[in-house]
DNA sequence: TTTGATTGTGAGTGATCACTACCTAAGTCG
DNA sequence: CGACTTAGGTAGTGATCACTCACAATCAAA
């Protein structure tokens, strides 16, 4: 080791580049990012990022996997004891409040829906999105208009955090997230 | 020339060029494309493609903005001598009727988006994001929850269409477009 | 203390790729 | 014809990058 860091499990580790990994990817795409990079911001050599997660495919499917079963989990923490359209609106709201200022995450999605060309990674973004869609349905009760209008309202989200016109930069775009706000 | 193909002009080749870097930068995204196969599904060589356009990214930017305009001109033409709400309909029914069968297209708004953290091609995107949210506002003089709903039905559409489900094959997918239409 | 597993690296490597320099052929007009 | 402009190509080039291989350091248990 070059100035001898300390050691840490594997597992650690793994922790460590699927964060450097999210930022990368989502910054610069599956194609744009370098492997490079990644690794020299989870502190790593570069090597030991494929040691670790095989290809750089491979890592991508990880980090994907891992941004949506994260936000599985908010899903559940907000819906937890809910039933009914309370449930989906404790879901909206903990999406507009954990969700939206987190740029990197919300990037690193449009990046999966982006790189879906691939099989293997639309197989992953599929079942990703599908879970969240079952996990919604299933809590609040609601049928296709409702559930279309919450997981809309998400994709929306997405692109204006995109774009970077969240912060009332673009007259437009404040109006269109008033029109995100429950009525 | 290699076996002499026929000379067209600068105009030509550029469209010609348009259409095929809009199919790789679709399915590769901005990083993924190369200018290589852009060029031979243009039928032309490589270099040229860059004296017609520059760099990869103009061409990145030339295409998206392309894009965007075509977009607006459906819409234009769907609403064609009609106002208010009917309006927006009638730009939501062309929309769902011509550009969500045109998977390139939708396919290259997303890559599109995936790209903005360039500032460059986040200018393009927010201004022609802008003109398509603008023109929408005046034509149908609807405010912030009319408008945004319009809005994030199309970028779920974008996003089912990433991922492929559309064609029947995800009961979940079904039933989110089977709520994008008007109740 | 030796053995074996685990964590980690230095030094490549072949391929790809955006982009350039320079050249040629075809139209066009006097 | 000759001069000029426009369309288009050939042949590189330097850089980047995903990925490999062989090796080293550290830890844990017998």
């Amino acid at each position: 080791m070059s100035i001898s860091a300390e050691r840490k499990t594997a597992a650690e580790r793994r922790e460590a580049v699927l964060d450097a990994a999210l930022d990368e990817f989502a910054l610069r795409g599956l194609d744009g990012a370098s492997t490079e990079a990644i690794a020299a911001a989870a502190g790593i050599s570069q090597p030991y990022v494929f040691r670790l997660f095989g290809t750089k495919k491979d890592l991508f499917k990880a980090v994907i996997t891992r941004c949506f079963r994260e936000t599985l989990e908010l899903f559940q923490r907000a819906a937890e004891g809910k039933r009914g359209p309370e449930a989906l609106e404790a879901m909206g709201a903990a999406y507009m409040d954990e969700m939206l200022p987190d740029r990197m995450r919300l990037r690193g999605q449009m990046q999966a829906y982006a790189a879906c060309d691939d099989p293997e990674i639309r197989d992953v973004v599929r079942n990703g999105y599908g879970d969240l869609v079952a996990y919604a349905e299933r809590v609040s009760g609601a049928g296709p208009p409702e559930i279309t209008q919450f997981f809309a309202t998400g994709m929306l989200l997405n692109v204006i955090a995109s774009m970077g016109v969240q912060d009332g930069g673009e007259p437009w775009a404040s109006r269109l997230l008033a029109g995100c706000e429950k009525p």
